[in-house]
DNA sequence: AATCCACAGGAAGATTAGGATA
DNA sequence: TATCCTAATCTTCCTGTGGATT
């Protein structure tokens, strides 16, 4: 934007502007698109399993593992839509319900979901609490008998449940059943996920098993291309932007999320900067920003300790480059700044041994690089430097109230040997 | 070659928080 | 509601160590 444009009807002006999309959502992750590339395969066993639901019968259960972004939400919703469509044309009477257990993850939630989904009439639904939970139970039962035909639950994230009583109690629903047919889909994307779980749930929910390999850079190429086709408009894209996003998601195994990502990402930036096409520039400022906003993310839901001790890092080195001490920090100078911190702040410390801990913790996020390095004589510690972006670290911290008495704390000088 | 700093990081036990159970 | 259980957090005590210095 120049400085001498008027600032009248701005909102006006950016709608006419030609933008870069045709259709944002197009490039969100929640869209399922009508073709799934390179799932063809996928697509076909899951459906092949639940064809029998069709003919009046229980499908086998069905686990489905793969690492995030392989399309295994997709694929299933997309199944789904498509069983329940041909449910719609045979006269065959089908439900299906979609879960994610990371938002629905106690039995009782769990139950009262579904069971509402049979309920339409708001007087009779289960309330989010108050009822015990062998009712809901009941109440569930009876809903689904009632509805009859077979019913194919979808558990996304199934891993985030708490306790394996919930799916126990659903693997056994069939034989409270009279006139209905339940039959489960679980997704995981945590290989280890069943070692845990009580066998008599592994057995029965594992009659099947789907594994959904990740993508690699040619196929997600492919994926990108499509929604390139629907999202944006035509010849608003450099050739090497694709191959690039492509490849940088192939290095994070294969995440289709993370390649759409990247891309959508990109196209905004450039837009917003009015630039008439995406080029590779857009993409690495993209990845920073990914990574910028991940940082913040991570920082935001740190608990208060460990805040701490990033917020004495800052000032160490804010406090050493001022006092133009060169070399990085040591975990005893931060270790000596926390103390004080806590103290300023009436927090109880933790002893050196922890905030070690910490310190990796801190680093193993990706907040700080924390390498152990020897210095001779002189011991061995830990080198401390943040990743990136200090200032933002900081304006963050500050959001939580701990910090609002040390606005203006200062580290006092210290002698540094070395 | 021996010393010794300034911590790293393992082991085990104590404390605490949160959730399940009676 | 009380109490019990478990996992996470934290402390105490400890041994180990890379390499500049002596």
């Amino acid at each position: 934007m120049s400085k001498n444009t008027v600032n009248s009807d701005i909102f006006g002006r950016m709608l006419k502007s030609e933008g870069l999309f045709i259709n944002r959502e197009a490039m969100r992750p929640a869209y399922t698109p009508d073709i799934l590339p390179h799932r063809g395969r996928e697509i076909n066993d899951l459906a092949s399993v639940l064809v029998i639901a069709l003919r009046g019968e229980t499908p086998s259960n069905v686990f489905i593992y793969g690492k995030t972004g392989t399309g295994k939400t997709a694929v299933t919703k997309f199944v789904g839509k498509e069983l329940l469509k041909k449910g719609k044309e045979t006269g065959k009477h089908v439900n299906f319900i979609y879960i994610n257990c990371e938002v629905v993850d106690t039995q009782y939630r769990l139950l009262q979901n579904i069971a509402n989904h049979f309920i339409s009439e708001w007087s009779e639904r289960i309330p989010f609490t108050g009822w015990p939970t062998d009712e809901v139970y009941a109440k569930l039962r009876e809903a689904i008998d009632k509805a009859g035909g077979v019913t194919v639950i979808i558990l996304d994230e199934v891993d985030k449940l708490k306790g394996d009583e919930a799916l126990y109690t659903l693997s056994r629903i069939n034989s409270n059943l009279l006139n209905a047919k339940v039959s489960i889909v679980g997704i995981s994307n945590d290989l280890k996920f069943t070692e845990f779980l009580d066998p008599r749930v592994k057995s029965s929910l594992g009659e099947e098993n789907m594994i959904f390999p990740p993508y690699d850079a040619g196929e997600l190429q492919d994926i990108l291309k499509q929604r390139i086709n629907i999202a944006l408009r035509p010849s608003s894209i450099d050739d090497d932007v694709v191959p690039l996003c492509s490849a940088l998601a192939a290095q994070e195994h294969g995440d289709a999320r993370r390649a759409l990502d990247l891309l959508r990402i990109s196209a905004e930036l450039a837009e917003r900067k009015g630039a008439p096409k995406i080029t590779k520039k857009y993409v690495k400022l993209a990845q920073n920003k990914i990574e910028i906003d991940r940082i913040i993310e991570v920082i935001r839901t740190l608990p208060t300790q460990s805040k701490l001790i990033l917020f004495a890092i800052l000032l160490q080195e804010r406090h050493n480059k001022k006092a133009e001490i060169a070399g990085a920090i040591t975990t005893g100078e931060v270790y000596e700044v926390y103390k004080d911190l806590c103290k300023k702040t009436r927090t109880d410390s933790l002893t050196q041994r922890r905030i070690t801990d910490l310190i990796s913790e801190l680093d193993m996020l990706g907040v700080i690089t924390a390498r152990v390095i020897s210095k001779g004589r002189y011991g061995r510690t830990r080198e401390i430097k943040m990743s990136s972006s200090p200032d933002e670290m900081m304006t963050i911290l500050q959001e939580d109230d701990v910090f609002k008495e040390l606005a203006h704390y200062k580290v006092r000088g210290q002698a540094r040997l070395i």
